[in-house]
DNA sequence: CCCGCTTACGTTTTT
DNA sequence: CGTAAGCGGG
């Protein structure tokens, strides 16, 4: 935040005008001898150590459009940072350059990243006073930026909220409600997801109308334009918005597009094959005039066309840009060559993708694992039992990853981890600001900043309850709808609503004053004493506490949002609160792989491992109707990006690569027998090690692995138990977990578990028993395999 | 207002 | 089969 575009009216002279400014050939051809003897000079320069030809290559080309097609693991960010650097150290002040990522984990490191290299090039540290970065950000966090500062331009008011999905969702329902469509027709997800199609392609309300051909597109043209309307109405954005608004606010004031375009003379834009229809011509509107604009991507990594993007931005580059220069990376500084073999081998059947084939110099790896196992149970034990080996062999937890398809699929892998007592994490769950409590803290913030967020008022209007129910809501809504006032403004003069009693009116008057008194306070106040002030003077905490658990969860989430708020403590009282509730509405999940602190497994989809690389990785599922998902079989773009899933996943390998498909599968109750996936039959045979559970000769034909009965606990199955490494494993953890507890262990006991903390035993059949959590969940646990001990007796 | 039962649904997801 | 959301009863 802090490094803006404060200099956009800044003209002092520097090299960078010289090397942004389209001259004559002459002048080009001076500017790149100097660079030429510069780079000769400056050969031992960290700036290009340790780079091969073509990273090189790629960093001394700073002029015009350069595409590079940079394969998994070839020192994609190193050479993006280095670029940087060497535009940064021949005089290129660093607020004339921009680079844009798909995620704020990524944009924070490119700027750790640069602001390293620049200590080391040239000694300069962009933290302290003096010193600047280069502005490095998401498409969103970017357009979140230029529309705050320029978005009256088009008619709007600067002080927009951005609406997330919870927020869509809420009023899609409104929309479609006005529109008496009931949600048995059409639900509120899946118009959202129309519209969102139209809007992630640059397709207008009055195009989308134009184009609709059909009674349905018509009407969803409407609720298209229905939804805008109310969008606009409560001074929102969602967040393709961001992106719309950018683009309209470009196109109609060419006079603030040419000021952006003074301040960014250098544009990077990172994931290049996932960008959509709308952040193309973003980056092409912004890079029109100097074209000095460096692309980076790989066609093979992308897995987002679900969502609008469009590949065929970066496969098309050299079209649109004919006097670009294009640079492959090839070489691959992560994985050993059989795992690059394996996964070559899967990506080379996809037709229409660039030629380009990864080497290393790791030529002395372990084979490729593909295992094939009975059912999805013992594929979660093979796979625990395969990385408790690798640990025991010195690959901590914290390398090691689990990957699958489906969210669905993680359950077994974490029950396997709970049994086995082995510490996991989980990327993709409910996220911290989705929480409805935080959301409810959010509204209430949202709402001192802008009373016409209506959606805000409502989810607060009641929060803690103030006897202002659904009937008389309905009441404001009708009454608002009707005579087209918004509903804070129908609350600030309720006594003109003449349907409500007076102790209604009486109560919304409160309400009213309430948001008054805490608006004043925002324009003096930072935003952790409107916070606090919000959760004192609403009586929030005896609401949340409710003496249960969940109650104490509750409360604990919302003082978490109490410390984020004090971070914005030091900015001036409005801009703090407006700070806070901006990079709140644009944070993604809450970053739990930066947490090393502790050595867990990671398990999460093949979507989100992109850009992240372990020692060992272990993908499961690896069958026909899982990867590929029975939802892209018939479709052949949606096969190949299928198979590409297959890639990103295989290419996050560093050491150790191992694929799993199970010959049965139970699936929403009934059982399954998939076939292996059609990607494990182009891996050449001489990488593979193939192992299988189903001819394995010591054991003959296995059981299935689950208990036929209850009383059969998985110690009794005719499957060697993976769990009895365990006490191997466990021998640094507190041995009161592993106390003989199997006899006495009954319902009503409380007890304790080395990670899910405290609860009761609900029941027991054999040695499962169900667990209720105090945190609130709920599990059933295999006795004398979870680290648990007894804790009382009684329930007392 | 909350709990418990019924019902519907079941790729992938960042911002 | 499991879960989440919605609805109806206490």
């Amino acid at each position: 935040m802090a490094e803006s575009y404060h200099c956009v009216s800044s003209s002092s002279p520097s090299i960078s005008e010289d090397v942004s400014r389209t001259s004559s050939e002459k002048e080009k051809q001076t500017v790149e001898k100097n660079q030429r003897s510069y780079n000769a000079a400056v050969n031992s320069d960290p700036i290009f150590a340790g780079l091969n030809e073509e990273q090189k290559q790629a960093v001394e080309t700073l002029k015009g459009p350069l595409l590079i097609l940079a394969g998994a693991g070839s020192g994609k960010t190193r050479t993006i940072t280095h670029r940087i650097a060497n535009l940064i150290s021949q005089g290129v002040p660093a607020w004339q350059i921009l680079a844009v990522t798909f995620t704020n984990k990524a944009a924070k490191e490119l700027k750790e990243r640069i602001a390293r290299i620049l200590q080391i090039a040239i000694g300069h540290d962009p933290t302290k006073s003096g010193g600047q970065l280069p502005l490095s950000g998401t498409f969103h966090s970017i357009c979140v930026r230029i529309l705050r500062r320029d978005i009256e331009a088009i008619g709007r008011n600067k002080t927009f909220v951005i609406y997330d999905s919870d927020d869509q969702e809420k009023l899609m329902q409104s929309v479609l409600k006005d529109m008496k469509i009931a949600p048995e027709e059409l639900k509120p997800k899946t118009a959202i997801g129309h519209v969102s199609a139209w809007k992630s392609e640059a397709v207008s309300v009055d195009q989308a109308r134009k184009a609709a051909a059909t009674y349905t597109y018509q009407r969803m043209a409407e609720i298209y334009g229905n939804y805008q309307k109310k969008l606009r109405e409560a001074n929102a954005l969602d967040f393709d918005d961001l992106l719309l608004e950018t683009v309209r606010l470009f196109t109609e004031c060419p006079q603030i597009l040419e000021r952006y375009q003074n301040t960014w003379r250098f544009i990077h834009v990172d994931e290049y094959q996932d960008t959509n229809r709308v952040q193309y011509q973003l980056i092409s509107l912004l890079a029109k005039r100097d074209r000095n604009l460096c692309v980076i991507g790989d066609p093979d990594q992308s897995i987002y066309a679900f969502r609008g993007a469009d590949i065929r931005n970066i496969l098309e580059f050299k079209t649109e840009y004919k006097d670009a220069v294009s640079i492959k990376l090839e070489r691959n500084y992560r994985s050993t060559q059989q795992v690059l073999d394996a996964a070559d081998g899967v990506i080379a059947a996809n037709p229409s993708r660039p030629e380009k084939k990864m080497w290393t110099d790791r030529k002395n790896g372990m084979k490729v694992k593909l295992e094939e196992v009975i059912d999805e149970r013992r594929e979660a034990e093979e796979a625990i039992r395969g990385v408790l080996e690798r640990k025991k062999t010195g690959t901590a937890l914290k390398d090691q990853v689990i990957l699958y398809r489906t969210n669905a699929q993680s359950r077994q892998f974490e029950e396997a981890c709970l049994r086995a007592g082995l510490p996991y994490r989980i990327l993709g769950g409910m996220k911290f600001y989705a929480r409805r409590e935080v959301k409810d803290v959010l509204a209430y913030l949202y709402a001192i900043l802008n009373p016409n967020d209506t959606l805000s008022l409502l989810r607060i209007i009641n929060v803690p309850s103030r006897k202002i129910g659904n009937t008389t809501l309905t009441h404001l809504q009708n009454f608002c709808n009707q005579r087209n006032i918004s509903l804070w403004n129908v609350m600030k003069h309720i006594e003109m609503v003449d349907e409500l009693n007076d102790g209604v009116k009486n109560r919304i008057s409160a309400f009213v004053d309430l948001l008054q008194e805490l608006k004043t306070l925002s324009e003096t106040a930072v935003v952790s004493s409107i916070a606090e002030r919000v959760i004192v003077s609403t009586g929030l905490e005896k609401w949340v506490r409710d003496q249960t658990d969940e109650g104490e969860t509750r409360w604990e989430n919302i003082l978490e949002l109490l410390s984020v708020t004090k971070k914005y403590d030091a900015l001036p009282p409005q801009e703090s609160l407006m700070s806070f509730l901006e990079e709140v509405a644009l944070i993604s999940e809450v970053d739990k792989l930066n947490d090393q602190t502790t050595d867990a497994l990671t398990l999460m989809t093949l979507h989100l491992c992109k850009g992240l690389e372990f020692s060992s990785v272990t993908i499961v599922g690896c069958e026909e109707g899982i990867l590929p998902h029975s939802a892209s079989q018939l479709d052949q773009s949606q096969l190949e990006e299928e198979r590409r899933l297959l890639y990103v996943g295989m290419t996050r390998a560093k050491d150790f690569l191992s694929l799993m498909h199970a010959s049965s599968r139970t699936l929403w109750g009934s059982v399954q027998s998939n076939a292996r996936s059609r990607f494990l039959d182009d891996i050449p045979q001489n990488v593979l090690e193939v192992k299988s559970d189903m001819l394995d000769s010591k054991f003959g034909w296995l059981q299935d692995s689950r208990p036929s009965r209850p009383s059969e606990g998985y110690r009794k199955s005719t499957v060697k138990p993976f769990i009895q490494q365990n006490d191997d494993f466990n021998q640094d953890t507190d041995d009161s977990f592993l106390e003989h507890v199997e006899e006495e262990l009954a319902e009503g006991m409380r007890i304790g578990h080395k990670m899910l903390g405290e609860g009761f035993v609900m029941s027991r059949s054999g040695d499962i028993i169900e667990v209720r959590f105090d945190s609130g969940q709920t599990k059933r646990l295999a006795i004398g395999i979870a680290p648990i001990r007894i804790l009382a007796t009684t329930n007392s």
